[in-house]
Parts: structure tokens; C-alpha cells; sequence
DNA sequence: GTTACCAAAATTGGCGCCAATTTAGGATAC
DNA sequence: GTATCCTAAATTGGCGCCAATTTTGGTAAC
């Protein structure tokens, strides 16, 4: 009966009214504010996102597909719980797809593109200090989206988000100490350093180090 | 006004009617049915596959977020058009991902698996002369499946055969001669007899060919 | 006291209708 | 004869209702 974390008197959010639902709740549960295992009821996110029964379903749909919801069929949607060994799968995959295209990013960094991964590195330490979980999570994507860019390989970016995105609860279980998290921002200015050094090699080394975080 | 190539009053497929509709448009779209560029309207849809609206509007809902049909918002789904530089770059990152799993496809390689894997490039070659342009995909897909499951890497044989899928039109495009199918097909056993030998650098070799087609 | 069964409440999910937008066709003015 | 505007047909897309299924709570039988 009762519903993890879920209360249907909840404050409605009434943020840009425009944005998709589907954005919505998936922000919900990267930020952690909706914790795996959450049953998402219709009528609750119906009320919480103040959006209609369909545009309710078709989000719920649509985050099933993306496999960050779990659907069975007349039972309703729960949030996928954490899967160690999916994770760890996900985590070779970026490793095998970064660091093969190490030597691009090198080619093609310009002056310009290294100012510009220093704001967003930068603007990340920031945002440790400042910001939400979800800030910091999506201050994170931007630099590594920005890095993957430079590797001129579009889809290659866009593949990578999505997969990143489907270890959910990403943010709540990737940096689960303060002390990491500031590690990461370290790996970041690092990585940077060996771009402008040409090393190829080395930022292979890091890539490496920054995924599995070890 | 006038649809390319769907007809209002043609005839209702009345295949298993418990499947879903998203995987008969997909099959229509990856069969070469229904060719790039072509309108998908929901009123045709809804009577060529025997369905109500809200099923055909969830399918095409699905496939844009495939993005193997496009979107425009009160103008209706079209089928995409070939894309030459996706194309190339999804290549590009099969090949990555293909080559760096080289080594352990052979370390895991069995005796048995070898076995199933020459079963199913038979089957490709079988249906060379007896199949349909769909049968073909599947076979050819059903080898590539197993090929990759030998990695050990669950996630990533499921992330290549979703971005094989995004190349739209791929079964048309992709094997444009009878030669170049049959080439395909004599690949597939020599990556085998590479497998058996436990020549690493020869199958990243034949799967970089094999992948660019070149 | 425990178990099995039944009924009621709640939730999911399918379906059709109607409004909003776009497109095509025709009439009129220049 | 051509361009522009207006009207009508067609298509998309939003919304609410109702049936089907599941779950829960209570009751009765053992």
C-alpha cells in the first residue's frame, strides 16, 4: 500500500511548466530523490510533476525503454535497483571507448577547446562546494561531454551519455565520499595537463583511473 | 497528400497478433518495406497492422526515441534517412568495441561455442539463397550476437545490436550486391578459423574488414 | 489460532472522442 | 495570368472514462 518516499499531499513542483515529464523524473532519480525500488505510481507522479495520466505513462514508457525503470506488466513501474556486475560492465565499455579515442582528443585539441575543459573542470570543484548532487552530477557529464567531443565523433558522445545514464542512482553510488568526489576534480585538471602535453599515453592511464576510480 | 508506398486499403498483416506493434514496424523499417523518407501516418498504420491508435502512437514514440523514424511535432513521423556520417561513425565504434574484445572472445572460445558459431554462419549462408532481406539481418545479427557474447559482456552485446539498429535502412544499404553478401559470408568462417587458431591480431584484422566492408 | 476464501478498494492500461494545428484547394482581387 | 487570402478537409495529439487485473482487508470455517 504504502509508497517508498512518495507522499500524493506533496508539494507540487512547478518548474518551467514546458519541460518534458519524462526530464523530470529521470532528474528525480539521478538526484537521488527517488532511491531504487521506488514504486512510481501513476496517480502520485501525476499529482507530484502536475501533468496528466497519459504524459505520465508515456514518460514511465519511455524511461523503461531507456532501462532506468523496470515495468511488469500490471504491476506497475519500480525503479531499477543497482546492478553490480551492470555497472562494471558499463564501466569497461567507457574505459574500451575513451581511451581508444585518447589519441584523437589529443589531434584535435586546440588552445581554445583546453580553456574551455579548464571553465567546465573548474566549474565542477565549484559546484562541490555549492551545488546539489544533480549539479555536480551534470557539471560532471559536461566536461566529460566536452572531452568525448573532441574525439569528433558525435554518436560516439551521445552513446556514451546514454549509457552513463542507465547505471542509475549513478550520482548517490559513484562518489560516495566527499573525499573522492574532490579526487575526481583532481583526475579532471590532471587529464587536462596531459592534453596539453601531448601525452598520449598518459592520459590513457588516467582515463582508466577516473572510470574505475580506484 | 499522397504516402510513399502504404496504401490505405491494403492488406491487414494478421501475423501473431500478440506481438508487439513496435517490432513490426522495426521489422517493415529493417525489411526494407517501408523505405527512408517515408511519412508514417498513424490512420495507415492503424489499419495495416490491425491496431488502435494509442498502440500505433506508443510505437512510433518508441522507435524516435531509437531514433530509427523523426519526429516533428504536428507534422507526423518519417522514416530517417540514411545518414552517411552516422553510418560511418557508428563503424567506427563497433570496430573499437569489436577489436578490443578480440582477445577475450578467443580466451573464452569453447570447443562447443565454436561449434554453435559455424552452425549459424551456415545459416547466413543458407539463407543467401533461400531467405528474405529480414531473414538475412537476422542471421547475420544471430551470428554477431553470439561472437559478441563470447566477451563475457552482457551490456555490450545489447549496446552494439541497439546501434546496428540505428542505421536505419541497414539491410538495404549494407549489402548492396549478391558479391558483397557472399564475401560477407566467407568472412564469417574465416573469423572462425581465426578463433580456432587463437590468432588475436588476425580476427581484429578480419572484423575491421569485415566491419568497413572495404 | 490459523488458514482459506471472498469481496471491495486501488491501480494499471486500453480505447475513443474532440480540440488544435497544419495543409490543400478554390475563389477573389490585382 | 498570377498572387494572396480564406475556407474546408485531414492529420496530429491531448484528455478522460471505463474495463481488467491485482492487492488488501475482513470473515468464516476448520
Amino acid at each position: 500500500m504504502s509508497d517508498v518516499g512518495l507522499k500524493s499531499d506533496e508539494t507540487v513542483v512547478e518548474g518551467e511548466a514546458s519541460r518534458d515529464v519524462t526530464d523530470l523524473i529521470l532528474n528525480d532519480i539521478l538526484a537521488g530523490l527517488l532511491l531504487p525500488g521506488t514504486w512510481l505510481k501513476q496517480i502520485d507522479l501525476e499529482k507530484r510533476y502536475g501533468c496528466t495520466r497519459p504524459e505520465v505513462r508515456r514518460a514511465l514508457d519511455r524511461l523503461a525503454q531507456k532501462r532506468l525503470v523496470e515495468h511488469v506488466p500490471n504491476r506497475g513501474y519500480h525503479v531499477y535497483e543497482p546492478d553490480g556486475r551492470r555497472a562494471a560492465e558499463v564501466s569497461d565499455i567507457r574505459i574500451i571507448l575513451e581511451t581508444a579515442i585518447a589519441g584523437e582528443i589529443i589531434a584535435n585539441a586546440s588552445p581554445d577547446s583546453i580553456q574551455k575543459l579548464r571553465a567546465l573542470a573548474k566549474r565542477f570543484d565549484q559546484t562541490i562546494l555549492l551545488g546539489t548532487m544533480l549539479e555536480l552530477y551534470e557539471a560532471n557529464l559536461a566536461f566529460h561531454r566536452e572531452l568525448l567531443t573532441l574525439g569528433g565523433n558525435k554518436e560516439l558522445v551521445e552513446l556514451i551519455t546514454e549509457i552513463r545514464q542507465r547505471t542509475s542512482s549513478a550520482p548517490v553510488s559513484q562518489w560516495r565520499t566527499r573525499a573522492r568526489i574532490e579526487q575526481s576534480g583532481r583526475e579532471h585538471h590532471l587529464m587536462i595537463n596531459a592534453i596539453e602535453a601531448g601525452d598520449v599515453e598518459e592520459l590513457k592511464r588516467l582515463t582508466i583511473r577516473h572510470i574505475r576510480q580506484s
